[in-house]
DNA sequence: CTAATATGCTCGTATCACGAGGATAAGGTG
DNA sequence: CACCTTATCCTCGTGATACGAGCATATTAG
């Protein structure tokens, strides 16, 4: 993504500013002195960087309700003039948009059907959307990030099943606008959401998992994930943890994602496979509170996703793992046949303290908050941050 | 491993020479002029880190062969009086170390049987190589890197099946001689090597797999390993890829490991699990040259590494995946089964170029060469190099 | 009002890096 | 052999970032 350095300087010119915006994305509403505290910056540079960036539009300062003795300190803020992100998040039914200033504040949140799933369609509405935000904010808007749900392989799609979509060019969102666009898998950067202000915080090693149509996912480190050579990472679901009969449309046989999701209840249940897996799931999720045959089916996927999860935490070694979509959901339905599936899969080594497994706090918005996560962490690049300087005063 | 930084010029003080001894040891017998391109110095810039470096003893110059036009330029080399990690590697039967100097270079390989598997003796015995080293090396030692074939978990051996310890303490190795003593799995180490100076050393992403009993391995990123949140990551052995009737020596049940070994060899053979899977599988695969069954059963086993790897393929996307221990020998005694498994277990989308699959460049080396990189990483990481500044002019 | 406390600000100093221009050591050429 | 070309090394003035000490400032506690 950000190009490679051409000067030593670059390597740390504006390393620490860039660590303060890092942090205040991370901490939104921290004061001044917390951010000195937590950077170990002395008294001097925190004055220093703070005045640096309020000249660069980069932040103000409010002064902070006082607590205790001492001379009262600021809180710092997003510029009312400063840089923005757009995060696009491109789903099966819809899409949502909003825009993201440097604190990590979701502005303008909007939400809309599609009303075909054509790509040139879709593509070209998000597209209006790009030229709204622009319109509107100008040279703020640094760059667009885009979460899909499909493939990514080399910052291109590759494939989208639940959309319909195979190897569609997404560069005509940005086509002509010198915006840097950002491209990543949906499950991804949901992941990265959870890793960095959702419910794996605390985690230096995170593993996200989403069950929806199949099941993928991300491991993260400190809040960034693997994604490989290729950003095609974390295509759990295309685990052999299954029966090597079954072929997957994605070419492999015994894939996981067969097993886990609405296609697996149905198997479980004796019905032919669910043209929609997901709403399929959701009534049997349903179901299964009065209906035995549906718990038991539940119970036998929640047993199949304890185990392949465990087998994760084994490769992994993860703090913590979240789970998203229809997860929570099959997890808490049958909690003994996944808990017991789980601790069984477990290496002896990870039983005295298994990895918890917790739902993710971001529910349906994570993909678009990882998005917007990941543009700002571009824009608030050192690169990006020499960038606006040059824009700002050349 | 490294404390936190305390200052801010901690994070950049130190960081170009340390990104200079880096390199020379990524790319030993580098010339400056080399040095300077590759890290984008200016000239007056690389006169002064050189300098620097000379003064500290970290590196010497001598002149370089002259090619062509142009003033010669020189050849960095560690210094005789410069800093040293002592490389330890642990194994089932033996175990062997190594001094290393900055630049990469392994001196006084040594080689050892055990003589006891008792692990007081054994760690009594390393014991003894660090005195020595520290007698003949003085102040130059400055760490011990330790490989060892067994289960890592905040840096302490949780279990070593192989020489039959559980749960020791390693802490006596460095005990009363405040060296730092750095800890990692065999097949990690391994992976480092690979990725650093073996066969994947073109890959940003490689994902590093040895089978010896079981299998076990390793994603490096740019040549860092994926570790953890404790270092007990890559056990991929312990994913359940096979019979879920199988309960396996780590407590979970149908693990991959049970089923690309000696064991698994022995399974399909129809004889009972061999003491010693790895000598049982080196039978096997000799023996397959001549006798169908034999052959048969390592196709069989080539397979499911095949499918196994195309699954770990499909969740990593690696550039390139390395084969270390038997794995190269399963693969080639049964190429058409392995091939054919592992194209047929990669998703559609990798098929078009699938991750190459080599062997390992190092052989039976890889874990302590892991041992040494791991090591001098360390000591020329920016807080140990401000260290030796420190010890060398107080 | 005064002491205690926490924070912000100023200024001199140190380190690191840049860039321009000159110096140096080789090969190539007539 | 004198002289040009080429690639590199070296010196020096300049600029950016960070530190540390000391002082200034704003608030609470008593």
């Amino acid at each position: 993504m950000a190009s490679p350095p051409r000067h030593r300087t670059d390597t740390t010119r504006w390393l620490t500013a860039s660590q303060v915006l890092a942090t205040l994305h991370r901490h939104p509403g921290i004061t001044r002195a917390a951010m000195a505290h937590e950077l170990q910056l002395t008294s001097g540079l925190a004055t220093e960087i703070t005045a640096r960036l309020r000249d660069l539009c980069l932040l103000t300062e409010t002064r902070a309700p006082v607590r205790g003795r001492g001379r009262p300190t600021t809180v710092l803020q997003p510029h009312p003039e400063g840089p923005v992100v757009l995060a696009v998040d491109l789903r099966q039914e819809d899409w949502r948009h909003a825009v993201a200033t440097v604190e990590g504040q979701l502005h303008d949140v909007r939400h809309q059907s599609h009303r075909t799933r054509q790509p040139a369609t879709v593509l070209a509405a998000v597209r209006r959307s790009v030229d709204e935000t622009r319109h509107r904010y100008g040279h703020r808007l640094r760059a667009v990030s885009l979460a899909v749900a499909g493939t990514i392989h080399d910052n291109h799609l590759v494939q989208a099943a639940t959309l319909g979509w195979r190897s569609v060019d997404l560069g005509t969102i940005t086509a002509g606008t010198n915006l840097p666009m950002l491209l990543g898998n949906d499950a991804t950067l949901a992941g990265v959401a959870e890793a960095r202000t959702g419910a794996a915080t605390a985690a230096g090693t995170a593993l996200h998992l989403i069950v929806e149509v199949g099941i993928g996912g991300t491991l993260t480190i400190a809040g960034v994930p693997v994604t490989g050579a290729h950003g095609a990472a974390g295509e759990y679901g295309h685990l052999p943890f299954g029966d090597r009969e079954q072929r997957c449309p994605c070419g492999a046989r015994g894939c996981w994602d067969l097993d886990v999701d609405g296609r697996g209840l149905a198997r479980h249940l004796g019905e032919s496979p669910p043209a929609d897996p997901r709403s399929y799931a959701r009534q049997v999720l349903e179901r299964a509170a009065g209906d035995l045959r549906a718990r038991q089916a539940v119970a036998a996927v929640a047993t199949t996703l304890g185990t392949g999860i465990a087998g994760l935490a084994n490769i992994h070694d993860p703090d913590l793992i979240t789970l998203g979509g229809l997860g929570p959901a099959l997890r808490h339905t049958a909690a003994e046949a996944f808990d017991n599936a789980y601790t069984d899969g477990l290496m002896t080594l990870h039983r005295a303290h298994p990895p918890p497994v917790v739902d993710a706090a971001h529910g349906d918005d994570g993909s678009l908050r990882g998005a917007a996560i990941v543009g700002l962490d571009h824009i608030t690049s050192r690169t990006a941050l020499a960038d606006w300087v040059r824009a700002l005063a050349p």
